[in-house]
Formats: structure tokens, C-alpha cells, sequence
RNA sequence: GCCGAGGUAGCUCAGUGGUAGAGCGCGGCCCUGAAAAGGCCGGCGUGGGGGGUCCGAUUCCCUCCCUCGGCA
């Protein structure tokens, strides 16, 4: 008995050919970030962290960043590599996130990629169509015609032009509906097309993905405690502070932002404020859960609140080595 | 103790003699260059307990319990 496990053991190693990617993924206020650092120097990692919103300098309170002291240990990757007046994007992230996997991996160490963004952590795996950079020209154009003939008139024309696209798409979620128009009338090829034109990952590298998840009360008790801790720890001055730049479209919808600057224009109260925080974090949670169940590939870790960061870490570990 | 008001979804409350809705909350889902964004779907219920009238009660009557206000 012993024999045979030990056989396999050593067969599952040798057969590792390729480099391991491991993901730690999870809904915001699950932990994620405790986990991390006991993984990543159980797995001889280095932490890219995987969230839209960290990137942002400034954002520090807002997106519960480890301080930068706690990161010196290890090191992390894409975090404050952005100025708040600045738009990020999946794109960006992807190719930055990419060559961050290269880096590490002739190092010798292993990529841990760590957040709760499901597209951006999509993209790194499965790879993104080239449609070529946004064209706010052609955008503003779209949402003029919105504007003027409404998101029927605009989703017929893009039944018209891409109706597979416009299968997908609801009529009212416009965004995604200018979006299709916009790589349609940049490129002269249907979204929908260019779509299937992704290369991931899965090629080169042995990636496993992992997501922490814990039960939903707790999670929602945890995330309504997170929200008081932030404004105990100053969210206010820094939403203040945020507020005096000129905030670029992607960093202004980080959750707090537009909720503390109705308090700031004294539009609510600032309990009001701060429940509307707590709700739309609860919210995101949910959307964040869904988006990674419906990801086959992921491997569930269920936690308690009670578990500490190195069990839950080398259960992950244990996982790996199966 | 007496008088009044009321007990319907997790919460606040509508409504009807033919087994019930609304808002918020909650749940599920979609997502490919704005993703902490954007969009879609779902009522999730022993109608306070018991009894009576009626073909039929959440609705009418009786009784008990509970909550709130007033008087003691």
C-alpha cells in the first residue's frame, strides 16, 4: 500500500513537465489575501495579485490592500502599478500578468496569481481576442445613437450586423451592445468572430485554480465588518483625497467611491452611505461567486472562519501534489 | 385591568368571501479591451393559535395569545 502511493508520488512528479501556475481565487472578504502568504511560501511562489482594483495607487483602504510593509516577504506583483487618473483594462492586465508568469517561472518559483476578478483571471488562462485598442471616437459615436434612437434602435442594428453576437446580448445591457458595434465597425469583423480567436495557457503550463468560499452568512457578516473596519481606518480621507484627482473611469467604480461622494455632496447621510457599501460589496460577492461556479475547472475549498491561513494553505498544497 | 389600533414574505406594508401581492432584502444566472462595471430572471408564504358560519375563510363571527398607543 505504501509502496504504490509512493510510486505514484514520484511518477506524478516526473510527469510535470510543464511549469505549475496556481490561482487562489474566492469572493472579496473570504481571505484570500491571509491564505496567500502561507501558499506562497509553502509553494515557493511569488503573488500576482489578480484584482482590478489594487492595481491603483490610492485605492489602498478602498480595496483592502496589504500594506506595503507586509508585502516585502514575498514578492507582489501588480499592485500600485497604476495612478488612480489612469484607465486599466483586461487587456493591459493580461499582458502585463503574462510576462509577470514568464519571469518567475526562469526563476524558478512559481506564480501565484491571488483576487477576486474573474474576467481578468479568465483572460490569463484562457487567452484574449485581438480586436485592437477601444476607439472612444467610434464609443462616443454609439452612445450618441443610443441616446437619440434608444437601445432597440442600436440592437437591431446589431442583429443586423453580428446577429450571433446579438443572440448572446441582452437589448438593455448596452454596454456590451456598443461594445460588439465598436469592434464591428473598427475592424470590419463581427465580435463574435473574433471571439473564438483566443489562446490560452493550458498549453504551456500546468495551471490549478483554486477558490476559497465559505458559508454565505458568515461571508456577508465578515464583508459588513470589513466596511466598518475600513471607515475606522480612515476610507473617508481617502475617498476625499480621491475625489480631489480626476479619477479615470475604471478606478471611479471601485465600491465607496461613488457611495462616499453622495455623502461628500451631501446627497445622504453618512450611514446611508456606508450601508450602501455593505450592500453592493454583498452583491458583488454573489456575482463573484457565480462567475467562478460556473468554471468547471475549479477546485473548491471550503473554510470556516475559524481555519487559520496555513491549514487552509496546506490543504491547497496537498491538492496540488494529488 | 379597561379602551383603541394591529398581527399577511426576511423587513415595511397593500388587498380580496373563491388558498395572496408591492417595495426593499434575499436567491439564481449572463458576461471576452469599463468587470468592485453592466445586464437578465425568480415570490422565497402553515395569512398569530384554536373554534364557528359558509359549498368555500386570509377576508365574516367568537375565543385565546402577542405587539403598539391611551387611560388607570
Amino acid at each position: 500500500m505504501k509502496g504504490i502511493r509512493l510510486k505514484s508520488f514520484r511518477k506524478s512528479i516526473v510527469k510535470k513537465t510543464k511549469p505549475l501556475v496556481v490561482f487562489l481565487a474566492g469572493p472579496t472578504a473570504v481571505g484570500k489575501t491571509r491564505v496567500s502568504e502561507a501558499a506562497a511560501r509553502l509553494l515557493n511562489a511569488e503573488i500576482i495579485s489578480c484584482d482590478s482594483m489594487q492595481v491603483y495607487t490610492g485605492l489602498d483602504i478602498l480595496s483592502s490592500k496589504l500594506p506595503p510593509a507586509l508585502r516585502k516577504k514575498i514578492p507582489h506583483y501588480l499592485i500600485d502599478c497604476v495612478s488612480p487618473d489612469k484607465e486599466y483594462d483586461v487587456s493591459r492586465y493580461r499582458r502585463e500578468a503574462v510576462r509577470k508568469i514568464k519571469e518567475i517561472c526562469a526563476r524558478g518559483r512559481v506564480p501565484l496569481f491571488v483576487g477576486g476578478t474573474g474576467l481578468y483571471m479568465s483572460v490569463v488562462i484562457d487567452g484574449l481576442f485581438n480586436a485592437g485598442k477601444p476607439d472612444e471616437k467610434v464609443r462616443a459615436k454609439l452612445s450618441k445613437l443610443l441616446n437619440d434612437k434608444g437601445n432597440e434602435f442600436l440592437y437591431h442594428y446589431l442583429k443586423r450586423v453580428d446577429p450571433e453576437a446579438a443572440g448572446k446580448i441582452h437589448p438593455h445591457d448596452t454596454k456590451r451592445v456598443i461594445r460588439a458595434l465598436e469592434v464591428f465597425e473598427t475592424t470590419g469583423t463581427p465580435i463574435s468572430v473574433l471571439q473564438k480567436q483566443r489562446k490560452g495557457l493550458a498549453r504551456f503550463y500546468d495551471i490549478r485554480i483554486f477558490c476559497l468560499n465559505m458559508d454565505r452568512e458568515v461571508l456577508y457578516r465578515r464583508i459588513n465588518e470589513r466596511v466598518e473596519r475600513m471607515f475606522r481606518q480612515g476610507v473617508l480621507n481617502e475617498v476625499v483625497r480621491l475625489l480631489s484627482l480626476r479619477l479615470s473611469k475604471t478606478a471611479y467604480q471601485a465600491i465607496g467611491i461613488r457611495e462616499l461622494e453622495r455623502y461628500c455632496k451631501r446627497e445622504c447621510p453618512l450611514e446611508e452611505a456606508k450601508e450602501a457599501m455593505k450592500h453592493n460589496t454583498r452583491l458583488y460577492a454573489k456575482r463573484q461567486l457565480t462567475w467562478f461556479r460556473k468554471d468547471k475547472r475549479i477546485q473548491w475549498v471550503e473554510i470556516s472562519e475559524n481555519d487559520k491561513p496555513l491549514q487552509i494553505a496546506k490543504r491547497i498544497v496537498k491538492e496540488i501534489n494529488v
